[in-house]
DNA sequence: TTTTATCGCTAACACACGTTAGTATGTTAT
DNA sequence: ATAACATACTAACGTGTGTTAGCGATAAAA
């Protein structure tokens, strides 16, 4: 009888939410079968129910422990004596590793996040946005303190975020720069284009 | 009995074309159905048929003719006379405005092209991976001429592209400044990104 | 007006989907 | 060894999907 190998110290469900991000993100959630996924893990599709409660969780895990991590960095980087370009970089740094390291979650959280159903959609959105009005307030700060030159803070914030969301490209072509290139040329143009002078 | 109103001189074709650019951006490609479709245009889902071949082929002609557009600039833009910094901005406004003017089909060529099926998929991927080497190109050239700071162009071009699909969020927003903000805020911060100093 | 082509309808198809019930197998604790 | 539990299996369900066939209604051409 075929049985999920949990290598390491995963629990099965764990297995399982970890080949469906990647699952989510070759196809999509909505494309992606919980049959595509009972083969990924090497099982059929009913024994997945054994150890989640619907398609549909797996989504919520994904989304929201990446949010979760998101927000404590942004938590933690407010505290910080430090300018606001200092802050912004940290912030930039900090979701640039997260796309290199945690790719297939990041991107499955940024772009299905519409298919969640109500409770968690509204909580998700609400987190989104949050999130982006806090990270406009560090730099409405560094234009007061003449750090930043003079922009539309949110315009600002959607450029880095959605910049960054870019590293999927990095992840799909064969002749990758190195991720400390990467990160350091990312930092260089998007920092650059903020910066008073 | 019910009948696909054309205001202006559009094809029946084109209504459906245009309502389907709209259903797949708020719901996805494959979460949208022939059935909603229909209701959109105001006419039974088997009825659409007698207009297209199938639903996938809405989508190709959503994708490809935005691509061609695109490409269509380049092909202008190359020709000119100007610097490379000048080109990039005009190709960037371009992008812009796309985005801002032609919503729902640029956003669903970005994000939908997936679930295109194979003789279209790998067409439509070679054309975008083409364009964004003539668009590394120009930045190659200008990091020669000193106007543009030493970076890895494939990354700038990544960054750039991505950072433009981010008016998205504008879109979603209430509270929006206005388009030509948006553009003069946007330029600002991707060209000063990138120009020496 | 008559003819012809266009367009929309109802009905139905085959199929893929998420999920449940019930049962068998394997693992762990007594 | 035996009891208790965790996990996987087969079979099947109801539902929603894209799409086709065939017929009636409407508009355009004669």
């Amino acid at each position: 009888m075929a049985r999920i190998k949990t290598d390491n110290n995963l629990t099965r469900k764990e297995v399982i939410v970890t080949k469906a991000a990647t699952l989510f993100r070759e196809k999509g959630f909505k494309a992606a079968s919980m049959r595509d996924l009972a083969e990924a893990v090497g099982v059929e599709a009913a024994s997945l129910y054994n150890h989640i409660k619907s398609k549909t969780e797996l989504l919520h895990e994904l989304c929201f422990s990446v949010a979760n991590r998101f927000l404590h960095k942004i938590d933690e980087v407010e505290l910080e004596k430090t300018s606001s370009i200092e802050k912004i970089e940290k912030l930039l740094r900090f979701h640039i590793n997260e796309m290199i390291h945690h790719y297939e979650e990041v991107y499955v959280s940024d772009r299905e996040w519409k298919h969640l159903s109500d409770p968690y959609l509204s909580n998700f959105q609400n987190q989104r946005r949050i999130y982006r009005k806090r990270f406009a307030a560090i730099i409405e700060n560094g234009i007061k303190q003449k750090e930043i030159k003079s922009i539309d803070a949110p315009t600002a914030v959607l450029i880095m975020l959605h910049a960054i969301s870019g590293i999927e490209s990095w992840h799909r072509s064969v002749q990758k720069i190195s991720p400390e290139e990467l990160e350091e040329n990312m930092i260089s143009i998007l920092v650059g284009g903020l910066v008073n002078r």
